[in-house]
DNA sequence: GCTATGTATTGACAGTTGTCTATATAACTG
DNA sequence: CAGTTATATAGACAACTGTCAATACATAGC
């Protein structure tokens, strides 16, 4: 996923440029799938959380399903991680979900 | 796609059930194309638009793509449109962004 | 070192999606 | 009516994506 950009104006003010559609697109993409969106949701209602201990059975999801997307979430700068023994451990990065609530209000 | 929800609970704020995570997920779908995007934002800068007086040269693809992007866009509810004479004129309607903007935001 | 456990990676596969060309439908013009 | 123009639809196709089983890697405990 491309650095972090200053992005974007508000969509509904002037056209976007092409580079900034793509990123914009880009970030929606990562929340366009229910299940990722469950999961980031369960770790940020959490504050943190662990793969093995709260997220694979709460989904219904295989482990490697899991792991893929907290990957695409954590390439996305959604969420920050940290191994701890075992454990990977997740926490919310909420500022880029800030940087989408700007782009779609007026 | 589905009828007008309250959707939903920020999701920050709590862990999203199954299904407001389905509805979620397919309006981010909408908005996760880049063509898509600068179509919307096209449509929403200009306050109104015409297909093909206004967005078919600009976003540089052919005219039926455009057309299956302002579907879209219609049946999710962003775009309102209307026939005049030979032309279809669309308008935005950002009520259902609000909803995601709130969604988004702690 | 051996085993158990948590996580990541690989490869495969089905379903979805964005795009195009070709064509159909609709509406104005002369 | 015939021709032109705006839009929508159908069908095809390539690219992407979410999922899983199998497997590799890493770490803790014995």
């Amino acid at each position: 996923m491309q650095e972090v950009v200053e992005c974007c104006q508000p969509i509904l003010d002037e056209p976007l440029a092409r580079r900034e559609a793509e990123s914009l697109a880009g970030w929606f993409g990562v929340l366009a799938d229910p299940t990722r969106l469950r999961l980031f949701s369960l770790i940020a209602a959490a504050g943190e959380a662990c793969a093995a201990c709260d997220l694979v059975d709460d989904l219904g999801v295989s482990q490697p399903t899991v792991s893929h997307h907290l990957k695409v979430l954590r390439d996305a700068g959604l969420v920050g991680s940290e191994k701890r023994g075992r454990w990977v451990y997740y926490w919310p990065l909420p500022e880029r979900l800030s940087v989408l609530s700007r782009a779609l209000g007026s």
